[in-house]
Formats: structure tokens, sequence, C-alpha cells
DNA sequence: ATCCCATTGTCAGAGGGGCGACAGTTGCTT
DNA sequence: AAGCAACTGTCGCCCCTCTGACAATGGGAT
């Protein structure tokens, strides 16, 4: 994969990496506590890596994981997802090699559920696996209409809606405006300008990797729609 | 719906709309028979319409379906379906109204299912519901996957694959220069230049509602990859 | 044969955004 | 405190595509 495919694959994952669907209620995952293992990672420990064999899937129950591919030069963090979150299951289902690797940002607790034993459980309890497909079909379909959003925006109106999402409770986002472009797809002096254009209305506030996002509502109009 | 969307709509479902994945085996099939209704549709008749209540999922068996949008004037041609297609899924796991309207083209054999009746049934044979979750899922990825491929590309690598795709047995492609932007969500007059530049350098020609492709090999070089 | 509409073919102008280059800052490291 | 690497802020240049406008052509309808 080159590298301008590798930047697409970052942006895409952004776009609809999206693998915070969660497809089991509490219900659920009591039934399935049992071929659930629990684990506990400490920041900047991985949960897995791309490359490996999809051994298990994860359902994050606690803290931040990143999703990032490539080599530790010409690395690309290609989400951030939290709680509830699902990781790992295309891959795991399909028997196929992890996509991207996943790494605790904070201490991350997750439920830790191996091919070998969710399948089987997956087949005794249908209703699960039901629900699992409905949520996996809806993520397709989202994906869809993420794009008719997405098309044919201007780097502001996307660097606008990837702050409104990002953005942690104090409006803060830590990220190099590097991170930031590659997210979006887009090269990082147009992010430069975009941000630039934000902070002259007075949207948001740019400092040394990290944007404060002082007024949202003139985002959300930035961000168009 | 607004126009731009409209138009983006077509050339997002052309991009994914592609719905022939088969999460059935043969095997499948006939464990699900019961459930399934024959149904056979002539040429011109509809499978069902856009905003219909999801009533029911097909598989086709035989013939060729057009999935569209839109009303009667405006009206965008979404994907063309055949043999192992599965429509409507989606909508009908979702319990939400259909997205799109699937008419036959030739005549077309399939099997129906409800929902009422489909869904006791997948939780009887769990099996059959991971597969189609699998299915379901590895969509996804392929979706993602064909982002890589058609992000940030010109419209003349587009325009070739296009033709690439929908060329008939003869090389020929029956469809406007301005239908073929529409489905790429390009400009008419952008297409027109592709095409010129395609025809100039002996890989199609190019007359009156029709496109015929001469040099495939010439069209794939130009599609790059 | 003629008319009219759909379609193709072109051109100029404008805007968005990628790329390379480079100066100025920030913050960690030693 | 000094040095260094990472990051931000700007330029200029160029490519691609969109928009709008207009001429030329094809083909069906009368």
């Amino acid at each position: 994969m080159n590298v301008a495919d590798q930047q697409h694959f970052a942006w895409l994952a952004r776009t609809f990496g999206r693998t915070d669907y969660l497809p089991l209620s509490p219900d659920d995952l009591r039934a399935l506590s049992d071929a659930g293992e629990f684990v506990e990672k400490y920041p900047g420990t991985h949960l897995f890596r791309e490359g490996q064999p999809a051994e298990a899937a994860y359902v994050v129950q606690r803290g931040t994981a990143e999703l990032y591919r490539g080599p530790k030069a010409g690395l690309r963090v290609v989400a951030r997802v939290g709680e509830g979150a699902v990781l790992g299951d295309i891959a795991m289902f399909r028997g196929e090699p992890y996509i991207s690797s996943a790494r605790a940002v904070d201490t991350v607790t997750a439920l830790r559920f191996t091919r070998n034993r969710l399948l089987p459980l997956l087949v005794e309890h249908p209703v699960i696996t039901l629900r699992w497909l409905v949520a996996g079909l809806s993520q397709l379909e989202a994906t869809q209409r993420r794009m008719l959003r997405l098309m044919h925006r201007t780097v502001r109106e996307q660097v606008a809606e990837l702050l409104l999402d990002e953005a942690d409770r104090y409006g803060e986002v830590h990220l190099s405006q590097a991170s930031l472009a590659t997210l979006l797809g887009a090269s990082r002096q147009s992010v430069n300008e975009a941000l630039g254009e934000l902070r002259e209305t007075g949207a948001v506030e740019t400092g040394y990797r990290v944007i404060t996002v002082v007024d949202r509502d003139r985002l959300k109009a930035a961000a168009g729609t």
C-alpha cells in the first residue's frame, strides 16, 4: 500500500471506521460473559496489532483506544473510539488478519471475545447474532449516508465538523494539524488555512498541538448543515 | 433530498450499492425455503418501491433488477444487480422503509422473505444468521476498500473504469454523457473532456448516446489499475 | 422535408486544494 | 542553557474540476 493510499485509508477510516457501534445490550453482554475475558490495558499498550491473525474482538468498557495503521515511521492514527466500541470484529469474523492496530490511550478495560469461543456461543444465542447483524448492516448503511455528507465538501467544512466531533469536555482537541490533516485526507497546509479562517471568525483558538473550540454555533455554521 | 444530494446518491450508489453479495448458500436457501415465497416479476414491474415499509427482502434467482431512486422525473438508476443479489435486507432488518425502488429489467424470479417469517427462522438457524452477518460485514469492508480506489481519482480515470464495467458484449455503452456524469458525480463537461482524451488515445469511440470500447487494454491503463 | 429538442463539443474564467519550500515557534532533552 | 525535533504559519505554482455560455449536430415527430 503506497503512501497516498495509506493517507486515504486514514481518512476513510475516520469517515467510516467508526467502529463504535454497539450491537450488544448489557443483557447480551451478560449472556456472553462466559465467553468474554476481562482485560485491562495500560496506556500505550496494545489490544492488537495490524497484521496479526484476528483471534479476538473487543468491546470497550472504559477508556479510549486508538486505531492506527502503518509502521512506527509514517504511523497514521485512524480513529479514536471509546466506551461501547467494538473493535476487530470484522477481521475476526472473516478470519483475516487485523486491518489496523489498536492501542490504549488511557487505561482501557474491555471484554475480549476469542473467535473460538465466541462463534459457538453466537450459535447458541441467535438473537444476539441477529442483533449483531442488524448493527453491522446499519453501520454499512450509515457509511453510505455519511459519504453523502462528506463528498464535495471543502476542507474548512470538514475541519469544522471534525472539531465538533472530537472536542473534549473542555472544548479542546489535542491533535497536531498534521494528524488532523491525515484524519481528513487533506494536506496539512489546507487544514492550516482552514483553521486560520475559523480562528478569524472567532469559532476556535489554536495553539501548539491543541485547538480550542470557543463557539460551537459558529463552528456548526462553518460545517454547513 | 436536494438535487445535489440526489446526484451524489447516484454516484454513491454506483460506488457502493452493489448489493450483489450473497450471504446464503444453496443449502441455506433450502433450509429457509419454508419462509421464502417464490415470486416471478415481469419486465418493468416492481419488487418494491422507495419509501414503502420494508416488509421483505429478496434473493434474485434469475434475471436482472434495477435499483433506482427518485420520482419519475429525475429518476436515477442506482445499480443493476443479477443472480444471487440480495435486495432490501438492510431496510427490512432495520424495520425502515426501502431506500430505493427495485424494478425488474427482464423477467426476474426471486425468493421473497417477509420480515415476520424470516426473523423467527433466523433465530432457529443461527448459523445462517452468522453467515449473513459475515457477508454484511464483508460488504462493509469492501465498501471501505473501494473508497480507496475511488477517492482522489481524476474524472478520466473514473470514466475509464465505468466504461470497463458497463460495456456490453459489443463493447458499447448506451448512455448519454450527461447520465454518465451523474453516475460519477462529475460535471458533463469534465466527462466530455475525459471522453475526448480517451478517444484521442484510441481507447474508445464516441457517438450519439453511445460509447464504444475499442481497446480495453488502453482503457485499463487509463483507469490506472 | 422541416422543426425542435436532446445531445455533443468547446472555451474562458474561477476556485479549491495539493505540493514544495521556508521561516518562525514550541517544548522536550541533555 | 543550548540544541534539536516537531510543529505552525505562509507563499507561490500548478492541476483538476466546476460553472456558464454558446455553437454544432443527431434524430424523432409532424
